[in-house]
DNA sequence: CTGTTAGCGCCTTCAA
DNA sequence: TTGAAGGCGCTAACAG
């Protein structure tokens, strides 16, 4: 029962090994009485090829390398829900590497990919700087290994195939749906960490600011929920009076913001209007339900994938910048 | 530059191939001096062995399969991150399988996991039932590959070294804090899909309620916040104003039951007492901040991958329940 | 349409 | 302490 081998069936079906592995994998050049004796035969035996010696004789391993910072962010989760979904329909496995906080390896871990043999790389860590993009371009280059960044930007160059949606403009609609409600004091609510999706997001609303002649006012704080709110009771006492209106760059932030303010007899949306991005289970889970930006995080995944299959494939995608769309959700926190 | 093989590393330290070998799986076989060249050489050429090569040669992957259903559920996620942090202590890679709804290709997922020559298999698909804990059984059995289910209980077997917490435990606990406030009319809200796991809390429950001389309410709803937030409405208007408690056996169904109730005006917890499971960060961002069983569900991952790894190399363990500690976390859902 | 024959890159006895 | 040689299970020309 242990492990049937492509000799095994060979000698069960009464053919040669080499036929075993064309029905398997060109089943069309095997007339087809052989290629029924043989598809029974490997039923019969539960026959598997062996991955390593499949890949190890084709220099092709059907894998994929999926590379995330820290899974417990919810786009990040959902992200790779999307590339399960489409990495299934061609029997593609993912291999998983979470880079958590420690970058320090990150050199490291790319040579593991290589010598992983995975087929190409998604890319997904939308902390990337210039440093980590140079050396993503160079592995794709010296080891003609594909990579995709899904839902990452790195807006200086494009060398890379990437799938994301435009956060600069997002950001510019958001702050404008603000700004066209009568607010005057918007404030952005981004993070410290250097994510390129979240400077977009930011430019988007400077944009949109200086367009209406409005200050620009930029807090850089956590996405954990105790430093945030220390932030926000802080903002509170020195000019809380003062905000009228709100863009954070993640759902979470921006649900911690209105939890903060509403116990400090603030009235949302009557007093503040707050925007938040991504459209994850926080905003519909917050009271009221946040008003947000829906990006289409599960199709950036497949899309990203079916990008990535195409280039192992062989096609060349001239299209590298693949801007999908996205949607302004107005819910309970902001004024229609 | 392209690949490197253990043959230019051999030929350019000048010794043979199962030297270079030797230096990186038995260094203590080699003598120092040969060992610090082919290292060096190593490092020069940026060699990293094949890992088909290594894994056919070997026959062992140093990487293990990773089931889960939907990652979009924010504990799968967090279990994920604590089985990475553990998995690379060990440079274990992680080959992940994402479920989804559909069930049907289980025995073939699995046959491709085997295929995969996956050393080891976490298996963490809280909806298990008789027919698949049988078939993990036979793989166990037939293939030889270890498997460990993660915060994934079949309690009326114990073939399988498993990791969780103390579900019936805590499930009466919580039960017993809303019993001690006084509360006499305490509902349990769990899913209608059958997960294992759930099914223990509500035993819990029941426990604790037949303790008591409490009569058992028990409701089956969606994860989905639409449609249980349909069922919490029609609850209240057959029985809305005789509620007094509610243990949901997740964080998010507590907190779209909460807001569900304070939009009909409930006081929480002054008319209804609330208790969660799990401690995601949906508990932080709910308002008020929600009283809930807190699962220590990093460190489930992270065992869960301590222990596969030890089976992974021989050891026996003869204590398959392993029973992680929870906690309650008793936060503004509840009257301390 | 099918069989034969080299490898793929590495590990692992067995000798030396 | 090191080298030589035989696989691991499969794919992919090349013949036939």
């Amino acid at each position: 029962m242990s492990k049937a081998t492509i000799y095994n069936v060979a000698l069960k079906a009464g053919v040669s090994l080499a036929t075993v592995s064309r029905t398997l994998n060109n089943p069309e050049k095997v007339k087809k009485e052989t290629r029924d004796r043989v598809l029974r035969v490997i039923e019969e035996l539960g026959y598997k090829p062996n991955a390593f010696a499949k890949g190890l004789a084709s220099r092709r391993s059907t894998s994929v390398a999926v590379i995330v910072p820290d899974m417990s962010r919810s786009s990040i989760a959902e992200l790779v829900n999307g590339v399960a979904v489409e990495a299934r329909k061609y029997q593609y496995s993912l291999i998983l590497y979470v880079l958590k906080d420690e970058n320090r390896g990150e050199t490291e871990m790319l040579k593991d990919v290589v010598a992983s043999q995975a087929d190409g790389i998604l890319y997904m860590n939308d902390e990337i700087n210039e440093e980590q993009y140079a050396m993503l371009n160079t592995i794709q280059e010296d080891y003609k290994v594909p990579i995709v960044l899904a839902n990452t930007l790195y807006p200086y160059d494009n060398k890379l195939v990437t799938v994301c949606i435009d956060y600069f403009k997002a950001g510019y609609e958001a702050t404008n749906k603000l700004i066209a409600e009568g607010r005057k004091n918007i404030y952005m609510l981004t993070t410290a960490r250097k994510y390129m999706v979240n400077d977009l997001k930011e430019a988007g609303y400077i944009k949109a600011m200086k367009d209406a002649e409005l200050e620009t006012n930029i807090i850089r704080t956590s996405g954990d929920i105790t430093v945030n709110t220390v932030h926000f009771n802080e903002l509170f006492k020195d000019s809380g009076k003062k905000i009228d209106g709100v863009i954070a760059v993640r759902d979470s932030i921006a649900v911690s913001f209105i939890n903060t303010m509403i116990e400090k007899g603030k009235k949302i949306p009557k007093d503040i209007s707050v925007f938040g991005f991504q459209n994850t289970k926080y905003a519909s889970l917050s009271r009221p339900k946040l008003s947000c930006v829906d990006i289409p995080i599960l199709d950036i995944g497949a899309k990203a994938m079916a990008l990535l299959k195409k280039e192992i494939d062989g096609e060349h995608i001239e299209q590298k910048f693949n801007v999908l769309h996205h949607d302004i959700i107005e819910r309970g926190t902001t004024i229609k």
